[in-house]
DNA sequence: CTAAATGCAAATGCTTTGCAATTCC
DNA sequence: GGAATTGCAAAGCATTTGCATTTAG
């Protein structure tokens, strides 16, 4: 049993929620996604693997992983909300290109330092935050 | 006639588009909301007015709104895409209390070149960005 | 004139939910 | 055994669209 699954195993139990075979093939495949996921895709991957779960138990099976922290809420695209495994995986932010739809994580501390003096001049105790960065990717520049 | 009107009226000119009634008087309800607003906020202030314009017909503004760049999108919540002024204000990131909801705009110009450098390294050209910091906003600390 | 815009109602598409059957603990 | 969970189909809801009618330019 890997690390994950412990994990949820016992935010699970302290819900007095029940580690249910569906969940556990979700997770299973939450955490072989490397990249950002919408429930369509997770439900495609399922069926990929000959998975029969169906798209309500996925929807109900979501706000689990996001309230346990196995998955945080990411970017917003195409009108579908986007997730990205969030357990052992550090805090980045995104660049997003807006003709590819690539997309770039990247982290810097002193950002990350700023926007805590900004809480603090507004008495504001922060939980998350999300910076998106908008753009052209190298790519799309060059092609243009 | 107002900057705004001027404005708005040579986008729609541009793009062989009309300048009617309707799109007139949505226009000056946007102009005159501060905040934040969606489309169903953005209908009731039109009722309020005793303006009679329909939601498709909103729904249908927004886009040359968006585009001509009189407003942009802001901050999603409850599911529902919201819009703020664009024209004429200022870039600003946000503050949002998961608890009241509250909003506070906030400009960082330290923030702001951090992330010019980090386009710069990854040769990503930024058209725009949004941060959104989540947490609990003074007034909710203290009532805790 | 005539292409664009409007209002209405129907359709769309993501997400949620009621319910009966099943299953974990 | 009994509450939690599942699948299915139906319902919800924000948003979009087809169409007949009106209207800006």
């Amino acid at each position: 049993m890997n690390k994950q699954e412990a994990f949820f195993k016992e935010y699970l139990r302290k819900k007095g929620l029940r580690f249910t075979p569906e969940r556990s093939v979700i997770l299973k495949a939450i955490v072989s996604i490397n990249g950002h996921f919408d429930v369509e895709s997770l439900f495609e991957r399922l069926k990929a693997n000959d998975e029969r779960i169906s798209m309500a138990t996925i929807y109900r099976s979501i706000p689990l992983f996001l309230n346990s922290g196995i998955i945080k809420e990411s970017i917003r695209s195409d009108d579908r909300i986007h997730y990205e495994r969030a357990f052992g995986r550090d805090h980045h932010d995104h660049l997003i290109c807006i003709k590819c739809g690539a997309i770039i994580e990247f982290k810097d501390d002193r950002i990350e330092e700023l926007q805590e003096l900004v809480c603090k001049k507004y008495n504001f105790k922060p939980v998350e935050h999300k910076l998106g960065i908008h753009g052209y990717c190298k790519n799309c520049l060059n092609k243009k």
